[in-house]
DNA sequence: CTAGGGTTAG
């Protein structure tokens, strides 16, 4: 064997490095040809190696590693390695042709990466294989892995229910998985992954209970299925559970399991998983360290959030856009603008979320013209069309600036045809600067696309009332009676001792209600001294709870409130999860209690957050 | 010197 050059000697050890270190074809020439004089490629495993390398770096290697493969009689074991490549690679359907050019009969070991690569291919995004159908592929791989008995390998098996899992079809997951005649731990766990990302969840669960075989991935899978269809608790619980039966906690667990914290604003639990993986050593990777980021945002602790931003290593356009929607719901919109454009300097490319994000932190910091500016670079600068949503958030930014004509020009420029959540923003404009003609404009424009928008009602409703037109909200409300339309009842969360309680408007099941009542009477008592007047005007859409017979006719955040200052330690802040919008009582209400009960309250609303001290809040009243 | 399942931003 011929002496390579010195300088080539470590390459060889990980030909990964080899072809990296290949940054042109003609290096690649002259390493193929080194390899090649020494008698190296005569080594099967490195010609494999050498071959799956090339194919998985790009697509010049990639044919690069094409004209390697026929130089030695075919293997299976270096046309797998190909497909495996292929499979894993950026274009997962390129394994399709190299499959069926396989100049041997494909083993199991083929159809597993075939199956892969249609897994792939099906979670990809729209346009990278423009033209191909992923339900059909999942279809027909699955069929010739049927054809040519390998179906009932077991590594094909799972690959195929999570196969077609990724092409949105549980349905013939189920059948797969119903042909398993027996199935092993690792494909029972692809048949909870698939109910539970497929929004079975309860399904998922039923399999999961009824079967010894579970290990952490089936655990995690639970978790996560929990988490995707927004029963963070249900999710919390089966962790605690998975705990208790001591499975293997990963960074996958630790991942749902933040986001369920950021779900249900549960930071206590938060911070103590970002503990535990520090305790445990736990290297915070970029997925880890975004979902941390995200926690804290979503919770109103944008400090802690910056301060694991600023700590990662590594963070890609999920870490950004996580860091930059925390600041702008939080209301901290020339930081926002700052963290974006420091974004760009880094080189990470933003795309239609962190648009999203920038655009609700000019909105909500009432920056017109650079939201404006930042709209316009969607297209111009970033080359993307921009969505739906992005407009919405523009007329947003407009309406809530009370720049009613640059809002409507900006509409009626609109290439696409405006969506209710065009003319949602229009409305909720409308309310805020109390323009009843607008407001009526707005909805109907939006009820002859979504008659039954119960927030619109709502909105509409509220306009009415804050003009004192009594008329008007009883027609708002005959009409939402005769149209059947329902208002989501407002709940808020409190987290305590660990645990996320929930308060309903009139809910009278919390074991500590009658604390809570005397509370609430000792609150209003305090805030009248202060000069508190209650203000009914927004509170009217409750009158169907009111009329419950005994039920408290206080918005969920008062009752939520009053839990916080009777459960939570002096001079702890309280923290309320809300699931709508905060109205202009509660808000008044809340200042003031921050104020003479000398608390720092959190409320996290539909949209933003609100810090509360001293009797202000740092929305400026401006919501 | 080839394999399967779970994980982040609106």
């Amino acid at each position: 064997m011929l002496p390579l050059p010195r300088r080539l000697d470590p390459l060889l050890r990980d030909p990964a490095t080899l072809v990296a270190a290949a940054s042109t074809q003609r290096h690649l020439r002259e390493l193929h040809a080194h390899l090649l004089v020494s008698g190296r490629l005569a080594s099967r495993s490195l010609h494999a190696a050498l071959l799956a390398s090339l194919a998985s770096s790009d697509d010049r290697h990639l044919s690069y590693a094409r004209l390697l493969l026929p130089r030695r009689p075919a293997t299976l074991l270096v046309h797998n390695s190909l497909l495996r490549a292929l499979a894993c690679g950026q274009r997962p359907h390129l394994a399709f042709g190299a499959f069926r050019d396989l100049p041997l009969a494909p083993d199991n070991y083929s159809f597993t990466f075939l199956v892969r690569a249609a897994t792939a291919l099906a979670a990809s995004t729209p346009g990278v294989a423009p033209g191909l159908d992923a339900n059909l592929i999942a279809g027909s791989v699955h069929a010739s892995a049927l054809r040519r008995g390998h179906a009932t390998d077991t590594h094909v098996q799972s690959g195929v229910v999570s196969m077609y899992a990724a092409a949105g079809d549980v349905g013939a997951a189920r059948t797969a998985f119903a042909e398993i005649a027996s199935p092993d731990v690792v494909c029972v766990t692809a048949m909870v992954g698939a109910l539970a990302t497929g929004g079975e969840v309860d399904a998922a669960r039923e399999l999961f209970d009824g079967t010894p075989q579970r290990d952490h991935v089936a655990w995690n899978a639970m978790i996560a299925g929990y988490v995707h269809v927004g029963r963070s608790r249900e999710a919390l619980k089966v962790f605690d559970k998975m705990q208790h039966a001591g499975a293997a906690v990963g960074e996958a667990t630790l991942v749902s399991v933040l986001t369920a914290c950021a779900q249900l604003g549960a930071l206590e639990r938060g911070k103590w998983v970002h503990s535990y993986l520090c305790n445990r050593g736990m290297r915070v990777s970029v997925t880890l360290g975004t979902a941390l980021v995200d926690m804290y945002s979503k919770c109103g602790a944008v400090a802690a959030a910056m301060d694991v931003f600023e700590s990662m290593g590594e963070r890609n356009v999920y870490t950004w856009t996580s860091a930059v929607s925390g600041l702008a719901m939080n209301g901290m919109g020339r930081q926002c603008l700052e963290l974006f454009s420091r974004m760009g300097r880094a080189g990470v490319e933003p795309n239609g979320v962190t648009f999203v994000a920038v655009l609700r932190g000019c909105s909500m910091a009432g920056l017109v013209d650079e939201g404006r500016a930042c709209f316009d670079s969607i297209k111009s600068k970033h080359r993307i069309d921009p969505w739906l949503e992005h407009y919405g958030c523009t007329v947003d930014l407009y309406g809530r600036a009370g720049r009613f004509d640059d809002a409507i020009s900006f509409i009626n420029a609109m290439p696409v045809e405006p969506h209710e959540g065009v003319w949602g923003a229009l409305l909720n404009a409308s309310r805020i600067h109390k323009n009843v003609e607008l407001g009526k404009y707005a909805m109907n424009k939006l009820i002859a696309i979504e008659s039954k928008n119960d927030a619109a009602h709502v909105l509409l409703s509220n306009i009415y009332a804050e003009s004192q037109n009594w008329k008007g909200v009883s027609n708002v409300r005959n009409m939402m009676k005769a149209k059947g339309v329902k208002k989501l009842p407002g709940c808020s969360a409190i987290e305590f001792d660990g645990r996320v309680y929930e308060f309903f408007v009139g809910g009278k099941t919390h074991p500590r209600y009658k604390e809570i009542e005397m509370m609430l009477a000792e609150m209003t008592e305090r805030l009248k001294i202060q000069g508190y007047v209650a203000n009914t005007k927004d509170v009217m859409f409750d009158i169907e709870e009111e009329e419950k017979e005994g039920a408290i006719s206080l918005h969920s955040e008062k009752l939520a409130l009053a839990f916080g200052l009777i459960a939570l330690p002096e001079g702890t802040e309280i923290r309320i999860v809300k699931n709508l919008r905060v109205c202009k009582d509660c808000h008044d209400y809340t200042k003031l209690v921050s104020k003479v009960f000398n608390r720092e309250i959190v409320m996290r609303d539909r949209n933003r957050f609100h810090h509360f001290k001293d009797g202000a809040c740092s929305c400026k009243d401006y919501w």
